[in-house]
DNA sequence: CGGCTGATTGAATCAGATCAACTGCTGTGG
DNA sequence: CCACAGCAGTTGATCTGATTCAATCAGCCG
């Protein structure tokens, strides 16, 4: 059991480098957490005691207005780790969290792990680094919500996918309407800009696979701010 | 001049409870840097080697579109730090900086900085902490800026104030301007959601002193996603 | 074969952006 | 001291992208 939760923190880009005496020493402290597909990890507000690691799964991370509308913030797959904030604040989680599919998670309280902050550096840089790297993507989403229309937004979410899948076949990692979300639109609108983009002959679209026609053009349409 | 670095340093929050020592060691790699309203500090995309303090004066950090419209992501006073993101990943500034008033400030070279923080795991702490919530703040803005209409965003805004000023007589603490700027927002628009709370009894304006009618009604407005 | 969920399409509506004109204030120069 | 340039802010008229509401369609599982 214990061999398990080694393999898994193991896996943990975060934990990446770490001495194997301190990832016992977590493993001591982290907990696995099953939950199926649609599970509700956390929601906004609550008291932030965990935080989390995926090691298979998908997990959602989105704040909800009182009319049902929701915006994504992040999707994190195996090998991720979030929900870090509230470690280092002790307050509440700023966000919501769900499952996408059936997931099993590791959770590592608050405490032990600040301790062991303390003790390493090399540990503490590298979350300085993730946390900076989020701060980045957030800076980039903000700007995209504020200065360009969805067209736009969903050009720049394309070049993504196909920069990390390295080639113009891309597969859609999200159902259409998660993607709506996570671009601060609805389906129907999303719908709509997928239809502009092929009409303009920079896609082509079959259910979830996207065929990358003329990358020049989608990046002219990602960077024109409006 | 040193003895200037160090009282400046000293008053940076995030370099509170540090070791003299270590301060001094800071106030080694430290340069002032003076500046005129109006001046770029730097631009979104340029390579991030210092990351800066403010002594004096008030900073604002923003990303531009191409059509020029802008969305303002923080302004720095007196005591608070920017730009550390690029500390911790090397690369470029995510954003652009600009003086919104005469301002002294200290700028600090990435390495030296990085060193200190390995000797050092409570300033490490703290500055994970201002990480997080400066992410916190970041999501609880991108969840306005998709999930709420304008007079709501002016509304949480104003709340804020007050709540950071302590009383119903506000003071408007940036120009309309640039406060429709980091509504995501133009002055135009602006304009018409401040006659609209005022319309409705919220709240009364007269140039840049705003006075809470119904602190109450605020915050319901402000709450109402959609 | 239903029945469900996700996706698409169409029509009507709306919030916000845009364009243009105007106000009022401030600071500068004749 | 007044005139006027210049900028921030306001107001009105119009336009447009996006949401809303409603209906339909496609795929999938029981």
């Amino acid at each position: 059991m214990d061999k398990d939760k080694l393999a898994a923190l193991g896996g943990i880009k975060l934990f990446e480098g770490l001495p194997q005496a301190q990832l016992k020493s977590l493993a001591d402290i982290a907990l696995f957490k099953r939950c199926k597909a649609g599970d509700t990890l956390f929601e906004a507000g609550q008291p932030g005691t965990h935080f989390f690691a995926v090691v298979s799964g998908k997990v959602r991370v989105y704040r909800a207005s009182l009319s049902g509308k929701e915006q994504i913030l992040s999707v994190f797959g195996a090998g991720e780790s979030f929900a870090e904030v509230p470690v280092f604040e002790g307050k509440t989680y700023p966000a919501s969290a769900q499952a996408l599919e059936d997931c099993l998670l590791v959770s590592i309280p608050r405490k032990g792990f600040v301790e062991l902050l303390r003790r390493e550096p090399e540990l503490a840089l590298g979350v300085m680094a993730l946390l900076s790297s989020r701060l980045r993507a957030f800076v980039g989403q903000i700007a995209q919500l504020s200065l360009k229309e969805v067209p736009e937004r969903l050009a720049g979410y394309l070049l993504l996918l196909r920069a990390a899948q390295g080639r113009d076949e891309i597969t859609l990692d999200l159902p259409k309407g998660q993607i709506a979300s996570y671009l601060g639109t609805i389906p129907e609108t999303m719908s709509r800009a997928i239809k502009k983009l092929s009409e303009q002959g920079l896609i082509e679209v079959s259910g979830s696979q996207v065929r990358v026609l003329d990358p020049e053009g989608l990046s002219l349409l990602a960077e024109s701010g409006r």
